[in-house]
DNA sequence: CGTCCCTTCAAG
DNA sequence: CTTGAAGGGACG
C-alpha cells in the first residue's frame, strides 16, 4: 500500500466510457515498427520497485501520446488550473492527482525556462549555435483532421467555454 | 494545502 | 548530453 496518491482509490472511474479516448497516433516513424498500443491507451507502468533493491529508485513514468495531447491543450490555455479540474482530469487520463501536478508544474518550469533562453536574446542574432536548439513550444503539431469530437463524451470543459473559477479550497 | 525552484535519477 | 517525471525544501 503505501499510495499516498488520492485516497479514494483508484477505482476505475465512474464514468465507464470515458476511459478510451482518441488512441492514435502514429505516424510511427523512427525505430518502432510496432508500437503497442492496443486498447487502453497508456502505457503506464510504474511504481513497481519490487524485486531486488528495496531502495526506492525513481522511475521515469512516461504518458502516453494521448494523455500529453489532453494535458498539452490544457496547459496552453490555462497554465494553473484549479484542484478539482486536475483530478477530473487524472481521473480521465487514468492518472493520480499528483502526476498531473507534478506534470503542470514541471511544463511552468519549462516554459519560462525557454522565455529566459529565447526571448531575452536581446536583439542579436538568433543563430547562436547549432546546439541549444532546444525545443520549442511545438505545441499542437499532432492531427491532421479532426478530433474530439467526445463532446459527448466529455462531460468536463466541453461544457461552456469558461465556466466558474473557483478559487475556494 | 499549492506553488516555486533545484536536484535527483532514469530512459532516449 | 539531453529530456522529463518525480523528490524535497522553501515560501504563502
Amino acid at each position: 500500500m503505501s499510495s499516498a496518491e488520492t485516497p479514494h482509490a483508484e477505482t476505475v472511474s465512474p464514468l465507464p466510457s470515458s476511459v478510451d479516448l482518441l488512441v492514435q497516433d502514429s505516424p510511427d516513424s523512427s525505430t518502432s515498427p510496432k508500437m503497442k498500443l492496443p486498447p487502453t491507451s497508456a502505457e503506464e507502468r510504474m511504481g513497481r520497485k519490487e524485486d531486488t533493491a528495496q531502495g526506492k529508485k525513481q522511475i521515469r513514468t512516461v504518458f502516453s501520446q494521448t494523455q500529453l495531447y489532453v494535458l498539452n491543450d490544457r496547459f496552453q490555455r490555462q497554465k494553473y488550473l484549479s484542484p478539482q479540474l486536475m483530478q477530473e482530469l487524472s481521473n480521465i487520463l487514468n492518472l493520480s492527482y499528483k502526476q498531473v501536478k507534478t506534470w503542470f508544474q514541471n511544463q511552468r518550469m519549462k516554459c519560462k525556462r525557454w522565455q529566459k533562453n529565447h526571448w531575452p536574446k536581446e536583439s542579436k542574432s538568433v543563430t547562436q549555435n547549432s546546439t541549444a536548439a532546444t525545443e520549442y513550444p511545438a505545441f499542437y503539431s499532432y492531427h491532421q483532421g479532426h478530433l474530439m469530437n467526445t463532446s459527448a463524451n466529455l462531460p468536463i470543459w466541453s461544457n461552456q467555454t469558461s465556466n466558474n473559477l473557483n478559487w475556494s479550497n
